[in-house]
Parts: structure tokens; C-alpha cells; sequence
DNA sequence: GTGTTTCTGTACCGACCGGTACAGTAAATA
DNA sequence: TATTTACTGTACCGGTCGGTACAGAAACAC
């Protein structure tokens, strides 16, 4: 067992918020253990002292994304509001999740299949938490007669569709900022498009 | 210069096609070409006489999506219909693809990246002319007040976005149709998924 | 049958892969 | 100052990477 520093956490910290730069980059099976050494001025020995293997490092990406979504589904239902508030503000967690981390979240949406063993089954489930969430929500809002009567998994999917394809291109100091795209998204989801109902509503 | 017998092209196709899916399934890089002889059932030097490269197989793989993507774009625009049913004819025309290329898309989707030099910039170029025609659709609709005036670039990214996550979960014989789908996300993005409308409809 | 072309398996290449061993250095502790 | 502890660079490991050379097999032409 090796002893650990004071300041070894943070040191793991930076590294693995550098590593998910390069891998985002460059790919997981893509980027070599050199490139790492490089990417973060280390030698082998250093880096191993810090990472253990490849894929812990992958594994430390993907767990801290998949932390902070935890976190604001856990947020969202302690919010109390309304089927169409409660949608809005989850993509409002979400894609401030995407905005402040744009290398970790494409490192975890490309690369969770080189995941193996209990890291897959448990990545899995912890997924699964956050796409039931969005369902949940769903239903929530089509039983109180927020929302129309549609298939709940694949208007599911059509929101997590939206949302997740943000990673490509929303970025921090971006054109639009995580906050105005989710209302904007959530009004396009919620409302639609169509001009229709404002005239109908106008008559 | 190789010479080429009658049925190359044929067989070239199939070992395309039978990559894409161990492309699929193990990432570009993930999968050696070991691997790939052994999914196409040929030695080395058989695989080697039929695609040049593994970067040859990555750019055929690509290709052949764009061009079937592109043949959609074409045929959308020469239909004449409002800009409403041109949005849904071209989202049924890209999930077509995609439910029956899954494995094709997912090497599209997942390593475009990898492409080099002169074959990334023609792929970019191509991706631009596809989801530069969702966004001259939504202008024609807002143009033509069939649309309300939202940022036709954040409608159109809310509307890929909608559309390429399906080659995570759609595949033919699956629970829904391409068709099936493309309605549905129509039926969200144009008119949402509020009560409100319906309600203010029947007064 | 003979010669030519098309195709395929085997052996092999240098380079790089992820990972380990370990000596050495720097800093804290005593 | 002596000793421990935390850290880091170098050398190296077996294995696999993408790719090539080439002899021989199979299919074809005549």
C-alpha cells in the first residue's frame, strides 16, 4: 500500500481534469500513456503514482460528471414545482454541468462503453436514474394535465436527445450561456414551435 | 497498381459493412486489425487486397452515410412541401438511415474525429450543407409564419440534437419505426408537449 | 495443358502500447 | 545531521499495433 500527501487529492484532481482535455481530444484508446505524461509535464513513475491505471482515470472522469448529475436530480425533486418548472430547471442543472465541464462530459458519453466489469454495471444504473428522472417528470406533468398525452419514453428520449447533443457545442463564454438555452429549450420542447397557437390564442 | 476481379467491389462492401459493426462495438481505435479479419473471416493479406488502409475503412464507413444523408437533403428540397413538412420529411429521411445503417452511424457519430487532413475537412463540409438545410427550413417557417421567431440556430441544434441520439436506442424491428418516430419528434418540436394549446383550441 | 491474373495465408517488420521496477531526489521529521 | 517519507525520472518488460513482402493457391483465359 503506497502512503498518500497532503496535497495528493488535489494533485489527482488536476491531473485527471487534464487527462480528460487530452482524451477528449484524442479519444481514450487514442491518447497513449505518453501523451498523458506530456499533456501533464510528468513522467511514467509520477503519473502512476497518481492515476493507478488508464482506465481509473476514466473511471474518475466519468464519476465526477455522473456525481454532478446526481446532485441536481436530487435538487430538482427537492424543488417542489411544477411538472414544466421541475423539466426546465433539470436542463438548467444539466447543461451547466455540460458548459463548466465540456471535456469530462464528451469523455463520458464516447468512451462509458470501454468501461468493463462492475464500473459498466454501476455506470449503468446510475445512468439509468437520470433518464428515469426525466421520465418521471413526464408523467408527472401528463397525469396533472400539464401536458398532453404522449408517449412518455420517447418524448423522454426526444428532451434527452436535445440536451445531451449540447456537448458539441455549447461551450463556457460560448455564444449562449447553459441558462438560455435550457429556457430555450424547454419552451421549444414544451411550446413548440408552431406560430398556430398564438393565433389561436390572439382570437 | 492492384488489378481487380468482377466481384471486388461486392466484397468490399461486406467487409465495409461487417467492420462498421465491430467498429461499433470496440471504437476505431479500440479495434485492431487482427479483429477485423477475424469479423471478416480473412487473413491479413485478404483483408489488406480488399481496403487499402483501416483509415480507407473508416472514410468508406462515413462516406456511405453522407451519401445516403445528402440524397435525403436533395429530395427533401426538391419536394415543395411548407416548411413544416419538410422539417418532419427530412427527419424521416435521416431515422430511415439511421435505423437501418445503426452501426454505420455510430463510426459516423463516434469517430469522425480521427478523419485527416483532406478527408476531415470534405466530411465537415458535408456535415455543414446537412444541418445547414434544418436551419434554412426553420428560416422559411418563421419567414413564411408558419413558425414562431425563435434563434433558428438553437432550434436547429435542439432539432439534430433530437435526431442523432436516436442511433443510441432506434433500430429496425425495434419498438418504434423510423417513420413512427419522425412524427412523434415533429409532432414535439412544432407544437411541444403543453396542454395549453389544446385546451385554449377547444374553447 | 499452359500461362496469366486474381486472390489469400504466413511470416515478419519497426513502432508503440500499458504497465512495472527501482534508484534517486527533495522535503519533512526527529 | 540522520532518517524517514513522498515523490519522480529512467530503463525496461512482454505484447500488440498497423502495415508489408511474398510465395502459393485458385480461377481464368486460350
Amino acid at each position: 500500500m503506497t502512503t498518500r500527501g497532503a496535497n495528493w487529492e488535489t494533485r489527482r484532481a488536476a491531473i485527471v481534469d487534464t487527462s480528460a482535455t487530452a482524451f477528449a481530444q484524442g479519444g481514450y484508446h487514442g491518447t497513449g500513456i505518453a501523451e498523458l505524461c506530456e499533456a501533464n509535464d510528468l513522467g511514467k513513475g509520477a503519473l502512476y503514482h497518481y492515476i493507478g491505471s488508464k482506465e481509473e482515470l476514466l473511471v474518475a472522469i466519468t464519476d465526477l460528471v455522473m456525481d454532478e448529475v446526481l446532485a441536481g436530480v436530487d435538487r430538482v425533486a427537492a424543488s417542489g414545482g411544477s411538472a414544466v418548472e421541475r423539466l426546465q430547471m433539470l436542463g438548467a442543472e444539466y447543461l451547466s454541468i455540460v458548459a463548466r465541464l465540456p471535456d469530462h462530459v464528451w469523455v463520458l458519453l464516447h468512451e462509458f462503453p470501454a468501461l468493463t466489469g462492475a464500473r459498466a454495471t454501476d455506470f449503468h444504473k446510475r445512468r439509468h436514474v437520470f433518464e428515469s428522472a426525466v421520465e418521471d417528470i413526464l408523467r408527472d406533468g401528463i397525469k396533472a394535465g400539464e401536458l398532453r398525452k404522449t408517449d412518455p419514453r420517447l418524448a423522454a428520449l426526444a428532451w434527452l436527445g436535445m440536451h445531451n447533443h449540447a456537448y458539441l457545442w455549447l461551450k463556457p463564454g460560448g455564444r449562449w450561456s447553459a441558462k438560455d438555452v435550457a429556457a430555450h429549450f424547454a419552451d421549444i420542447f414544451v411550446n413548440g414551435t408552431s406560430a398556430a397557437r398564438f393565433v389561436q390564442a390572439q382570437q
